[in-house]
DNA sequence: ACACCAACATACCAATCGGTATGTAATGCC
DNA sequence: GGCATTACATACCGATTGGTATGTTGGTGT
């Protein structure tokens, strides 16, 4: 028989599967169930990379949720000559997101609501990436700013905390209507918001 | 035995009981268990009154949510002389909300967020109440255009679809969070950007 | 080659879930 | 005042849940 075995990979087929049906259905309605059969693999297996459910959503947080977050919405901040017109454009660039994206929503918003109010472990790893998106954000204004690009008035903090909050919220609204084009309309509209910021 | 019967009023126990728990658990997560708890009453009772868990959810949605945010973020902006400056008011008025409602954040839209891919009859009703909202919104910014009071340039669908997300998107963002002061900080910035749209 | 441990598979378990069938008591109608 | 119907209470059920105890097999160091 060819069973290789290989445990790294094993535990990466996991996350992926648990990422998937966490997307679709949430953590609390999840089932190991579902994972198991979508991955091929059974209890055992399971429950030997990952002590429980929550510390397998926890991972997934960590390792999936967090990651692509930073390499989608901050990597490409971090460097930029022009930190906000990188910005502009990368929410521009957000509009041409897939139907099932918009369908199923942002990762990280739906984990955020579902588990804040219930579950601290979740809420504080979350947490770390709101505020390391956030901050980025921070920075990218504070840079610009100093540049002469943003006007000198602007509170950098509050209008980072803002654009997250709105960016979340045009995901999660589009996700209810079920419409690619109110998705699009939206961040337009927070395109516009960000652009307000620069001088003239 | 003083032991009065008031169906109308059993119900409506029911519903209240029912919309805290679904507020505190999310609906999937809501235990009918605790719900026979809170308000002293047994399956019988309960089933009697509503044919399915769903059913009650869904009642839920139309009689408490529903009912609420238009009483609440509707009504006031249905009659006022100057609806734009109503809308400032309004969302500067939010800011003085309690610090549990924050943590559990908007009834509302911790239903889309929860509900929305997963069962179509819940999205539907979600989306005429938030559909009611935008529309307010949108025939706000409207009137005050025509008055005068909003720059002409302003597309007031797209504008009124933008701040109803921004709105429910300070609220995610602020449950997580569990900050009051980051909540108050991300409403003011709406409400600049509210601001922001009158002329001058 | 043998031992040992990691990497799985199989079988089972208690608890909780929403839902139902049945019983009983209060209320409104004639 | 009997009687039907509404308004509940009690007891029970199958399904699903996350989790565990116990096997078995493959890789690896010596």
């Amino acid at each position: 028989m060819d069973t290789t075995r290989d445990p790294d990979l094993t535990r990466q087929r996991i996350l992926e599967a648990s990422a998937k049906e966490i997307h679709r259905q949430g953590f609390q309605a999840a089932s190991i169930a579902n994972i198991l059969v979508d991955t091929g693999l059974t209890k055992g297996a399971l429950y030997h990379h990952f002590p429980s459910k929550k510390d397998l959503g926890l991972a997934v947080v960590d390792e999936m949720v967090g990651v692509r977050l930073i390499e989608r919405n901050i990597a490409p901040l971090r460097e930029a000559a022009h930190p906000v017109l990188a910005m502009i454009d990368l929410i521009g660039r957000k509009q041409a997101q897939d139907e099932e994206y918009i369908r199923l929503g942002c990762p990280l918003n739906n984990l955020m609501q579902e588990m804040s109010p219930v579950d601290e472990d979740f809420r504080s790893r979350l947490n770390r990436i709101l505020a390391m998106w956030q901050d980025t954000f921070e920075d990218a204004l504070r840079r610009s700013q100093m540049a002469g690009e943003v006007r000198g008035e602007v509170n950098c903090r509050a209008a980072a905390l803002f654009i997250v909050s709105a960016w979340e919220g045009c995901t999660g609204i589009a996700k209810n209507m079920q419409s690619v084009e109110s998705y699009r309309a939206c961040m337009s509209q927070l395109q516009s918001y960000v652009a307000s910021l620069l001088k003239n």
